[in-house]
RNA sequence: GGCCCCAUGGUCAAGAGGUUAAGACACGGCCCUUUCAAGGCCGUAACGGGGGUUCGAGUCCCCCUGGGGUCACCA
C-alpha cells in the first residue's frame, strides 16, 4: 500500500491570482484527484512586509469559484493545522537550530549594510554575489557572546563546497548542479520567521506532502531543498516542476505589469470553466484529441507524464474559442442567467422578452461582454443610413425594398396570434405569391425593424421579439423614409 | 555574466528511430443561408543551424544559435 498522495497549493496572499498561479493550483488539484489523494491549501505569509488585506479571501474565492475544493486548509482545518505559516512561526526555529547542531547551518550576524556593500562591490566587478561565509569563521565563544548580548542574527544553510547535488523531477528528469554554485541561503530571518526556502521544506515534510508541484522558476533552488531534506534525513517528495506560461511576446507573465489576472478575465466576460479548460491544456495534453473538458473530466484524464517541458504562451484567441465552446454547450437557461446582466445594460424596454434575446445570442456570443453592443436596436430604432437597404447579393434596391415593405405591412398586420411561426408562414407565403427571393423580402424587413446592417438573428426572430405593434411601427418608418428618398431623387 | 531549463506551422500541440509529420486556434476559400453567427467541407503553414550514431533521425549524442528561468533577511 502506497502512501496517500498529498499535494499542496501554497500561495502567498498577494491580493490577486494570476493565471500561472491558477494553473499551478489546478495541476496540484489534478495530481491529487487523479490519484484519489488530498489537496491541501497552505498560506505562505512569512513576508510580513508584503501582507495585503483581504488577500486570503481572494484565494478562497478563486478555489471555490473554480470548483477546486481543498481537503485541508486554514478555513476548514485538518489534521496538520495550522495551515498558515505565520501561525506556525514558532515551529521553524528549533529545526533551524537542529541544523546548526548537525553542522548544516550556522549563525550569521552580518548586517544588511555589510551585505549590501559586498553586493555592490561584486556588481561593480561584474561578478555574481555570493555570501562570503564571513560568520562561518566565528568561534563558539564569539557566537555565544553575540547571542547573549542580543545582536540580531539569521541562520544560514551551510552548503557543501565540493561535489554536486542531483535531484529527480517528474517532468524534467534528472538535474545536477555543482555545489559550489549554491549560496549559503538564509533559513531563518532576523525577525525569527523562516524564509520561504526553509518553511516550504519543513511544512511539506510535516504535512506529509508527497508531490511538490510548482513553477519551473523553482528549479534552480531545488538542489538546496534536497540538501535540507538530506540533512534532516527526511524523505524527498516527488518534484513536479511546471513549464512557465508566458505572454505572446515570450516574456514571463508578471504581477504588476498589468497582465490579466484571473479576476480580470472574469470581468472581461470569460467563463470560469473556459479559463480552467484552457490553462489545463497549456502545458499538458491528453492522450486523446479531446479539447473540451470539464473539471471532472480533467480529474479522470490527467496524468503527470503528459506534462510538457517547454513554456507556452497565453493566447487570447484560443481562450476566446474555448469560451465560445463552453457558451454553446451550456443550457439555454444557464446562458440566459449569465447574459441577463449584460442584456439589461442596453435593453431597458420591458416589452422585450430577454429570454428570447438570449436564445438568438447564445451561438453568437464568444465573451459575455460582447452582448451589450449587439442588442441595442431592440430598445429603440435609431436613425440609420438608408443605403443599408441596398444589398447586392440580396438583390435589393430602394425600389424593391419599398415595395416589399409595403406588401409586408398588411400581411403582418393581419396576424392575430403574433409568434415566430405565424410571422414565418405569412411572410413566406407572401414571398411565394410575389415570386421573389427570400432575401428581397426578408432583408428589407430586417433592415427596417432594426436599422442595423448586422444583427444577431434574422427578420423573423427579431420581429417576433419586437412584438406586432413595434414591428409595424418600424416598418412604417421604413416605408416613409424610402418614399421620401425616392421622391427626392426624382 | 555564472548556473539551470527549453526548442515541431503565427499560437496550443501529437510524435517516445521507419508516419503522406496528427488535431485545435487564428487565417483564407467554398457550402448552407433572410444579415451576422453557428454548422459542414477544403486549403495555406512546422521539425532553428551544423556535425555525428544508424541501413534509416523531428525522435539518440555533441557543438552553435535562439528563447526562458534563477542568482533577496520575496515567495
Amino acid at each position: 500500500m502506497q502512501r496517500q498522495v498529498r499535494t499542496r497549493f501554497a500561495p502567498s496572499p498577494t491580493g490577486y491570482m494570476h493565471v500561472g498561479n491558477l494553473r499551478t493550483a489546478l495541476y496540484e488539484y489534478l495530481v491529487a484527484k487523479s490519484h484519489d489523494g488530498k489537496f491541501i491549501l497552505r498560506i505562505e505569509d512569512t513576508d510580513q512586509e508584503r501582507l495585503v488585506e483581504g488577500a486570503v479571501d481572494v484565494i478562497y474565492n478563486t478555489l471555490k469559484l473554480c470548483g477546486m475544493q481543498h481537503d485541508e486548509g486554514p478555513d476548514i482545518g485538518g489534521p496538520y493545522a495550522p495551515y498558515v505559516q505565520s501561525e506556525r512561526k514558532n515551529l521553524y526555529k528549533p529545526f533551524a537550530e537542529e541544523l546548526v547542531k548537525k553542522g548544516h547551518a550556522y549563525y550569521c550576524f552580518c548586517t544588511r549594510e555589510r551585505l549590501d556593500a559586498l553586493r555592490t562591490e561584486a556588481e561593480a566587478k561584474n561578478q555574481t554575489f555570493m555570501y562570503d561565509r564571513h560568520c562561518l569563521k566565528l568561534s563558539r565563544a564569539e557566537i555565544d557572546e553575540k547571542l547573549k548580548s542580543g545582536v540580531p542574527y539569521v541562520i544560514r544553510q551551510k552548503m557543501p563546497r565540493e561535489g554536486s547535488t542531483t535531484f529527480e523531477d517528474a517532468v524534467y528528469g534528472s538535474i545536477a548542479v555543482e555545489n559550489n554554485m549554491l549560496e549559503d541561503q538564509i533559513l531563518l530571518k532576523s525577525d525569527g520567521l523562516p524564509t520561504y526556502n526553509f518553511a516550504n521544506v519543513i511544512d511539506d515534510h510535516l504535512m506529509d506532502i508527497t508531490h511538490v508541484v510548482r513553477g519551473s522558476e523553482y528549479l534552480s533552488s531545488t538542489p538546496k531543498y534536497n540538501l535540507l531534506y538530506e540533512a534532516f534525513g527526511w524523505e524527498i517528495p516527488v518534484y513536479i516542476h511546471l513549464p512557465l506560461i508566458v505572454k505572446p511576446d515570450g516574456s514571463k507573465i508578471s504581477k504588476r505589469k498589468g497582465d490579466a489576472t484571473f479576476e480580470d478575465l472574469l470581468k472581461m466576460g470569460y467563463l470560469v470553466e473556459a479559463v480552467i479548460n484552457f490553462i489545463a491544456l497549456l502545458g499538458w495534453s491528453p492522450d486523446s484529441n479531446q479539447e473540451i473538458f470539464s473539471l471532472a473530466e480533467l480529474e479522470k484524464a490527467f496524468n503527470i507524464k503528459n506534462i510538457s517541458k517547454s513554456p507556452s504562451s497565453f493566447d487570447m484567441d484560443k481562450l476566446k474559442w474555448f469560451n465560445a465552446q463552453h457558451i454553446r454547450a451550456m443550457s439555454p437557461e444557464r446562458f440566459h442567467d449569465l447574459a441577463l446582466p449584460y442584456l439589461t445594460e442596453s435593453i431597458t424596454n420591458k416589452d422585450i422578452d430577454l429570454r428570447k434575446v438570449s436564445r438568438i445570442l447564445q451561438a453568437r456570443t464568444e465573451v459575455l461582454t460582447d452582448i451589450p453592443s449587439k442588442v441595442g436596436f431592440f430598445d429603440e430604432l435609431c436613425d440609420y443610413d438608408l443605403n443599408i437597404y441596398v444589398h447586392k447579393k440580396m438583390k435589393t434596391t430602394f425600389e424593391n425594398s419599398l415595395s416589399s415593405l409595403k406588401e409586408a405591412l398588411p400581411v403582418l398586420d393581419a396576424i392575430d396570434d403574433w409568434n415566430e411561426t405565424a410571422i414565418h408562414d405569412s411572410l413566406m407565403s407572401l414571398i411565394e405569391r410575389l415570386g421573389i427571393k427570400n432575401g428581397q423580402m426578408l432583408w428589407p424587413v430586417r433592415t427596417a425593424i432594426t436599422g442595423w446592417e448586422v444583427t444577431p438573428g434574422g427578420a423573423l426572430e427579431i420581429a417576433d421579439i419586437l412584438g406586432k405593434t413595434e414591428t409595424i411601427r418600424r416598418i412604417k418608418i421604413g416605408i416613409e423614409r424610402l418614399e421620401n428618398a425616392l421622391s427626392a431623387s426624382r
